[in-house]
DNA sequence: ACCTGAACACCGTTCAAGT
DNA sequence: ACCTGAACACCGTTCAAGT
């Protein structure tokens, strides 16, 4: 069926952030461009900038996206771990939640956490990313308080383990694992195990 | 003192990775540029074409020479802390110049870390990444032969070890570690011993 | 209110030509 | 062997103008 082009597209923002994140993994952060996004939407290179102040402010928007769906699927992978198995069940869920997300759409990823800095600015952004952090503070209190490393202090852990995850979906991300390691989730899982 | 204008450079390859380093921590790898470094170097803009193959080279070059600084500085740690002080006295020598020399050069970090798959075709740049490595590797199982976590997997432990020091150098060059923490090298240490 | 077109100041890269 | 200049195909962004 064919539409007739009308001078006004109706939804050119929705269409330009879902274009921009089949864009995003498809052809790579780096590539991404106003201009490419502008020509996939059928509209001249600059109507994207009614709905974004420059290009940056389409990546805050993006951004603030992936850290919602990281909060969703974190707080997801926390309530289904509620029940009794072990200290740092909860613990273990929300790292191969992460690491499952982070795996999935690596350039979103990468997104969220170049330049995050700038990002934080954003108040959805902001709220959405201290959602998934807040994931963890309540996964880790729970562990402590089932007796593991309950000497410690809760912030300290937090960020190491914060770090840890992070850590290992860089490595994972940019294929720095070396050959022989087992990457399936299981084997991950058994080499942080090492470390917990 | 004035310098006639000569049509050859002389050193133009080395003036423009010098130039480079310098431009990279001064304006951040986004906006680092073989015209801005072939204008820097008082050349044309294709002059760098001599030299580098293409940009991709260039920056191949910077990560190569980026980690065989990271290596030496490792080296350099390790042999200084060969004496008792503890199972974990070499990993934690090792993560303190990690850490020093990832928040000393953010840029070059993030570049050669950014697509490092690439840059591992480059010789140079595989053996001076494996350097680095390996020092983490003979830490690991010296500190195991003191008995530190002597039951586990020294290539699980290392990669573990690895992903928390490249975690906590993400988050603290993209400013993620919140405000109240203490982010001078003893305090920062003293939250990953939370997890060592 | 939303979109277009021309224009400006940048990029990386190729290639024939100059020294 | 090393460098230049013109050329091509891209960028982001501004702004006056069109619907």
């Amino acid at each position: 069926m064919r539409v007739k082009k009308r001078y006004h597209h109706g939804a050119l923002r929705q269409t330009i952030v879902d274009e921009a994140f089949k864009a995003l993994e498809r052809d790579g952060l780096e590539a991404l461009s106003l201009r490419g996004l502008a020509a996939s939407a059928g509209v001249s290179k600059t109507a994207p900038y009614r709905h974004f102040a420059d290009k940056h402010g389409l990546l805050v928007t993006l951004a603030a996206e992936g850290f919602g769906a990281l909060a969703g699927l974190l707080e997801g992978a926390l309530a289904g771990a509620d029940g009794p198995g072990g200290a740092t069940a909860g613990v273990r869920a929300l790292f191969r939640a992460y690491l499952q997300f982070a795996r999935s759409r690596p350039e979103l990823y990468k997104l969220m956490f170049s330049r995050l800095g700038f990002s934080l600015h954003s108040e959805t952004c902001r709220i959405n990313s201290e959602r998934a952090f807040h994931c963890l503070v309540r996964a880790v209190r729970q562990a402590q308080e089932r007796g593991w490393r309950a000497d410690r202090e809760t912030g300290a852990l937090v960020l190491s383990l914060w770090a840890e995850v992070h850590g290992w979906a860089g490595l994972l991300n940019d294929d720095l694992v070396p050959e022989n390691t087992d990457k399936n989730p299981q084997g991950i899982e058994k080499a942080m195990e090492a470390i917990l």
